[in-house]
DNA sequence: TTGTGTTTTACGACCTCC
DNA sequence: GGAGGTCGTAAAACACAA
């Protein structure tokens, strides 16, 4: 099998903290990730791939249905942004409409390519906050640990669009390529080290998931896991008991010849 | 309001690969 | 040696019951 997700050398990230600021009254689409029926963990398989065209690793098989279009359901993109501040819409009326982002973009992916700078002036980050920037210049040192903190702020909490865009990417492909962070991290006003980051929580965030799903099918299935009966529930035997650990998890693309 | 549990960023340690 | 991977953890942000 040759795999050649290509791993070319970046710089290395200097700014800690770049833009990175949501408005702290936007609790509505806080949980929205946990409320998406792509964690459909027994159907979902995922393997890494990537050409040297820099196309996505991700292959999103059939299996899983469409991999971008079905975020229209969530609404959309950034592009014609209408995230509605919560503060305008309860909880459950998150609404994050577009219609730009099925849009796909030249490498495949539908989603920042299309931005409007008009729209993306008006909803960004810094649009949503302006001066909610003014901490950054507070980055202190800590003289113990030489660790790079804010004076004020331990971490920042990303906007709607920033998560929405990073869990769109995340669905497509569970590992990103160089190029589409060097990408999400310009359009989304993030470093590549902290796209890099997000991902890697996020990946741990699933495979938490996967095993808290797993252990609950464990405890269903635990009554009727007598080798020597045949189980009544095929679920147990087949899903949970063998595929979906190994095929959830393969090695991450390492061998990397390019974007 | 407050206490508590959960989630989200961010980091360090350690690993593998090139 | 540098890149990015997982794993474990700290601490801020958040949710929610009492």
């Amino acid at each position: 099998m040759n795999i050649s997700c290509g791993r070319p050398t970046t710089h290395k990230e200097v700014t800690m903290y770049p833009l990175s600021v949501r408005s702290s009254n936007n609790h509505a689409a806080q949980n929205y990730v946990s409320n998406q029926p792509y964690f459909n963990y027994v159907a979902y398989h995922h393997v890494p791939t990537m050409d040297d065209q820099g196309q996505p690793c991700g292959v999103w098989g059939p299996q899983y249905g469409s991999p971008r279009e079905e975020w229209n359901s969530y609404g959309a993109g950034p592009s014609n942004t209408s995230v509605v501040q919560s503060s305008e819409l309860s909880p459950n009326q998150y609404a994050y409409n577009s219609s730009g982002y099925s849009s796909p973009h030249p490498s495949g992916h539908g989603i920042i390519h299309s931005v409007d700078p008009t729209h993306t002036a008006a909803n960004s980050p810094s649009s949503l906050s302006q001066n909610s920037y003014e901490w950054m210049g507070k980055t202190i040192q800590s003289t113990s640990t030489g660790k790079t903190r804010t004076k004020e702020k331990y971490r920042v909490v990303y906007t709607d669009h920033q998560r929405l865009e990073l869990e769109k990417e995340f669905h497509y492909s569970r590992y990103i390529t160089i190029r589409r962070k060097t990408e999400l991290a310009a359009n989304l006003s993030l470093s590549e080290r902290q796209v890099k980051i997000w991902f890697q929580n996020r990946r741990a965030k699933e495979r938490k998931l996967f095993k808290k799903m797993k252990n609950q099918f464990d405890g269903m299935c635990s009554g009727q896991s007598d080798s020597s009966s045949a189980s009544p529930n095929p679920l147990c035997d087949s899903v949970v008991h063998s595929d979906m650990p190994n095929s959830l998890y393969q090695a991450p693309p390492i061998a990397l010849n390019g974007l």
